[in-house]
DNA sequence: GTAATTGCAAATCATTTGCTTCGTA
DNA sequence: TACGAAGCAAATGATTTGCAATTAC
């Protein structure tokens, strides 16, 4: 069994302990989100080749929504029509660059400084269950040299 | 003159600088922004007193746009329906932490440590112009108290 | 005076909701 | 079989756009 079939299948099952049925639809997203990087957007997931014609629209809304509910999946705020998730992984945090011209989205590869800090938002907010989001934005090479 | 004042003059001057022509709708987008310390969604903007019955939405997002083009306001990305903007002041960057449940916004007064760290992105990514977004989520006193 | 900006109305796009039918547990 | 999930259609909310009237420079 490969590292990504694992990982899905420890997906379902995080689901099933949230009381979540397996559809069809849920397998769908799950996979899709699985087998990226980094974060998806519904407008994406809406478009993706499984998902697109076989699946309706409010469905994939709503499983989103009980996703996000049961902390199997995050949402994350880059600048773009189209909402961003992406799999919870403990320990698994990410960075992300964006670019502002054509929203290409890419992962870092670094030690994010951040999270220390979490505990210290914390404690001096009052804030419970902290966690951070971090995004770098500028021009990626590509729409600069367009220019 | 207030330094709010000193502020709002300074931002129309930039406004000029630009092309932009003064008008009533822009003034008060300004001073609004200029009032706050936190980011404003267009929701609160189009709701304030100065703005709503006197200035059509389209105007606001309109001139939005154009401010954000110009680099006078920025978009920041926190999770909600309604976008959120902020003024660009160079050297004034600010962190926040965002109640998931309320939607409340703090400004944290502390340094941020990831500035330096925007020219180490730029490098390994090519990317230009790097900028960097960092918000801490979590559940205020409040709404922990609520529960 | 003239080009940019506004207001209004209509269009678009993302997301949500109600309700009936379907399928998993 | 029963209750949660899916599908479909209609509602909502945010944002965008076309165009004629207005106004800053």
């Amino acid at each position: 069994m490969s590292k990504r079939e694992d990982t899905l299948s420890h997906l379902l099952d995080r689901c099933r302990e949230e009381g979540m049925r397996i559809t069809a639809a849920l397998e769908k997203i799950l996979s899709l989100l699985n087998s990226k990087e980094g974060p998806v957007t519904v407008k994406s997931l809406l478009k993706s080749k499984n998902i697109e014609g076989s699946c309706d629209p409010a469905t994939i809304y709503r499983l989103l929504q009980k996703l996000e509910e049961n902390g199997i999946i995050r949402k994350i705020g880059l600048h773009d029509r189209s909402t961003h998730f992406i799999l919870n992984e403990s320990g698994q945090h990410r960075d992300y660059v964006v670019c502002l011209d054509c929203g290409d989205v890419e992962v870092l590869e670094m030690t994010c400084p951040v999270e220390e800090l979490e505990n210290k938002v914390s404690k001096n907010t009052g804030f419970q269950d902290v966690y951070h989001e971090l995004q770098f934005y500028g021009i990626c090479p590509e729409c600069a040299k367009g220019k």
